[in-house]
DNA sequence: TGTACATCAGTGAACGCGCGTTCACTGATGTAC
DNA sequence: TGTACATCAGTGAACGCGCGTTCACTGATGTAC
């Protein structure tokens, strides 16, 4: 009946870890309402009905409980990503890719401010620190994985209209595919993943244009116009 | 040798229209420097060595100081696509329309806030007036331009992959193509209005990402990548 | 051209607000013997 | 099991700051006669 070793055991520790958690849950509300420029340590306080310096037993300072909010955005939309994209289980890999880009944008607009706060203009004076690069790279990493089992089963098309990648961006597109290799697994063209970074970008081009109100007056509502853009790019980037 | 009967003529009126078009550049200046946020009427008045209550003078409030440099930024940006368009002068569509994605990169890098200020996540408790939707209009508008000059001109190729928009994604391609319609030009068709936008989201989804600091690690520096992505889109929408 | 009045720019003080953060404290919880 | 001490959570007051905006005012500029 032991509980495991990691989990905290006298009161004390299940108060602190529980509070932790709702410090950055009323955090995170307040930053939906009011976007990250509104959200006010002391606003969270009054809300748990503590007084604001109390805060400061969980985190040190504001900035700290934006990193909080920055790596589970991260890791809500990475897990979002991954769930979509799955283990494959029959799907073909542009399946995939598109199951991956409708669940980034139904994350997307339904946390609308915890997009904005980690794909929308960075928060002034924040830096982020070190701690956010892993959280930040799942997502990619998710798009990433489909890319290797497209290669590794052969569900590539011809693309039309190719253009060679050379020059400087090949160094750099090989580069990319080296830091994305997996033992194991066929490497990534160079060539395939520039145009899947396209179509990345395209993705968020459009989430943002939507989110920030640029639709307004063309194509809005945009989830017709999502689906055939989302559809058409990774066609685009040879998947099949 | 009168001036010109709108130009000011009392020194009174002189003084106004410069101290108007001072306060907006030095709130441009801190806009560059601490983005929007860090905007202070305060700041900006001391700065010209005046009091921050004079300011009320020129500006009824923050926000429509603020609306000021959303329209001087959609102006420019505007400004910056047109020229890159041009006419035509012989210049193909697509050279026309390359010219105008790297115009409005080399703008968007040389003012990063005041690009984060019109197509970043939106200033928490502005709602951006009527006036702006004018400026706003113009650098799309300047990309439709080339594409009813590709229409007319016969300057479009087959695309591949081709995707049938239809269903209500064609009404409001449909749409879009009246309210860009002009007298005595053909109409550019739906299915090209889809492929633009869908390489001007690309466009804004590359920019937001190299000015939000996305591309680190990957694509960074991003001018290889930029030319690469902008021409293959402009041929994906059709444009030679 | 000169004078009387109206208009307007800019001042300086003040209002009322909210913010992040520090610090000495009290009282509860946990631990060692 | 009971006691003495150490650890820690939360309090409340305070610091020092900056903000947008209002308002009665003075003095300069402009205008009508």
């Amino acid at each position: 009946m032991n509980p495991p070793v990691s989990a905290p055991r006298t009161a004390r520790e299940r108060a602190r870890a529980e509070l932790t958690r709702e410090i950055k849950e009323e955090a995170r509300r307040q930053l939906a309402v009011a976007g990250a420029d509104g959200l006010s340590l002391r606003a969270v306080a009054k809300e748990l009905g503590m007084v604001s310096s109390a805060l400061y037993r969980y985190y040190p300072s504001k900035e700290d409980l934006l990193t909080a909010l920055i790596i589970d955005a991260y890791n809500a939309l990475g897990e979002a990503a991954e769930t979509a994209i799955g283990t494959g289980g029959g799907r073909d890999a542009a399946a995939r890719w598109l199951a991956a880009c409708h669940a980034i944008r139904a994350w997307a607009l339904a946390n609308p401010h915890e997009y904005a706060l980690i794909y929308g203009s960075p928060v002034p004076g924040y830096r982020a620190p070190e701690a956010t690069i892993g959280p930040a790279a799942r997502t990619p990493l998710a798009f990433a994985s489909v890319l290797r089992d497209a290669v590794a089963g052969g569900e590539l098309a011809p693309v039309a209209d190719w253009r060679p990648v050379d020059g400087p961006l090949a160094g750099q597109a090989a580069a990319l595919a080296e830091a994305l290799a997996v033992e194991g697994a066929p490497a990534v063209p160079g060539e395939l993943l520039v145009r899947a970074v396209i179509a990345w970008t395209q993705l968020y081009g459009m989430l943002s244009f939507e989110l920030f109100g640029q639709f307004v007056g063309s194509f809005d509502p945009t989830d017709e116009f999502f689906g055939y853009a989302a559809a058409q790019l990774a066609a685009f980037a040879g998947l099949r």
